[in-house]
DNA sequence: TTGTACATGGTAATCATTATCAGGTCAATA
DNA sequence: TATTGACCTGATAATGATTACCATGTACAA
């Protein structure tokens, strides 16, 4: 059942790119930097190496915060920390080591293995960009717009005035039933803004938007 | 930009489902729960009033292991112990939260905002039944048969001795040059040994899988 | 009352990951 | 030394979890 592993040139760059610095990249983030190297490896193959890799206990699979998983070249215990912003991950030292062998009344009969800590907050970074421009638009996901939020947002940028949902309806195609719905998603996006109850107007980054 | 939360029936119910006990719930776990209450309930409900009512700070979304999220209905700080067989997860308390505040130095120049505590082991449950069989099969995944791997699986049932990949060829419509990569998988799938080198028999598990 | 903000169910789309498969390479045995 | 099968690869399909979209429904404020 032992597997025996070859140390193919795919495999070689993966490691060695992996190793070149102490960020905790993602299988795709790799991928990306590999790529630079070897145009022809295949995404899969990337997955594939960092899975077998860490099964052999040559890296670490992190399991941190975050929908993706990490990897890690560094073997030795130690913590880490991330930047609830940008997802970045650094080391961490803990200076005292001395905490939780949990009490056993508190184990709930669970025979533990091991414990992870993490840290969170804001990398340098990001917690300059936050003070430049204030906590407000943290503009994350690229919200693309459908083809009804863009006829929307397209009839309220021709409008020099604020508009209501019947004003919209009249501009476009649109039923004035769906209106409000496509507003209330504009809206969510930071691209519509309601100067007063029930008339809209489009907002700078929602003229940037349609460009 | 407020926004004011109504308090449906819908939202009604699955706070109260996810109040009734300290399991940590998956989005889909809990539906499972809330659809026996409310039948015609949508999973996309499910979701969006978790991710509602976690934004308002009704209830917390956990980040811990695993690829589902976990959602807790306890506000004030613990930590959490999670199994790596069943992926269940508890409460746990530490007596001394006397750790970490991390010297300014190791900082590396973040804010920090929080950390995480997340201890893991096996639960009662798997403790017990991993005593009972040992190690070996942690039968996880369904591990679905496809047909190529059904054809050759079946003509290994149907002979008595072990097979050499040309036998398998013989006994199926595959071309050999296939036959190793199918059997590699069903050997990783624990359903064929290799008895000596070169030589394949279906194992008792193997028998099972293609019932 | 009426319009609209907030909700919902159904479903499509997205994202990260894993599985499948045909074909390639290399090391070990016949 | 030729062969054979273990291990790999790139391409791509499939899966699982989550999120987005949209037509429609409901209830609160003007």
């Amino acid at each position: 059942m032992e597997q025996k592993l070859r140390m193919t040139h795919q495999r070689e760059i993966i490691l060695a790119e992996l190793k070149k610095n102490t960020s905790h990249p993602t299988a795709d983030e790799l991928y990306e930097k590999v790529k630079k190297k070897l145009p022809r490896i295949s995404l899969a193959t990337v997955y594939r190496n960092l899975e077998i890799l860490s099964a052999a206990g040559m890296i670490r699979k992190l399991e941190i915060s975050g929908r993706q998983k990490r990897f890690d070249w560094e073997l030795t215990e130690h913590n880490h920390i991330y930047c609830v912003q940008c997802h970045r991950v650094d080391n961490i030292e803990l200076e005292k080591k001395n905490l939780q062998p949990v009490q056993s009344t508190q184990r709930k009969g669970y025979e533990i293995s091991g414990c992870r800590i993490e840290f969170y907050g804001l990398c340098p970074k990001c917690k300059n960009i936050e003070k430049k421009q204030g906590v407000k638009k943290m503009a994350c996901n690229p919200t693309v717009l459908s083809d009804k939020q863009r006829e929307v947002l397209e009839a309220l940028a021709n409008s020099t005035e604020p508009c209501g949902s019947k004003d919209i309806a009249g501009a476009t195609s649109l039923e004035p039933k769906q209106i409000s719905c496509q507003v209330t998603a504009l809206k969510k996006k930071g691209y519509v803004a309601s100067p007063v109850r029930c008339k809209y107007e489009i907002t700078p980054e929602g003229k940037d938007a349609l460009n």
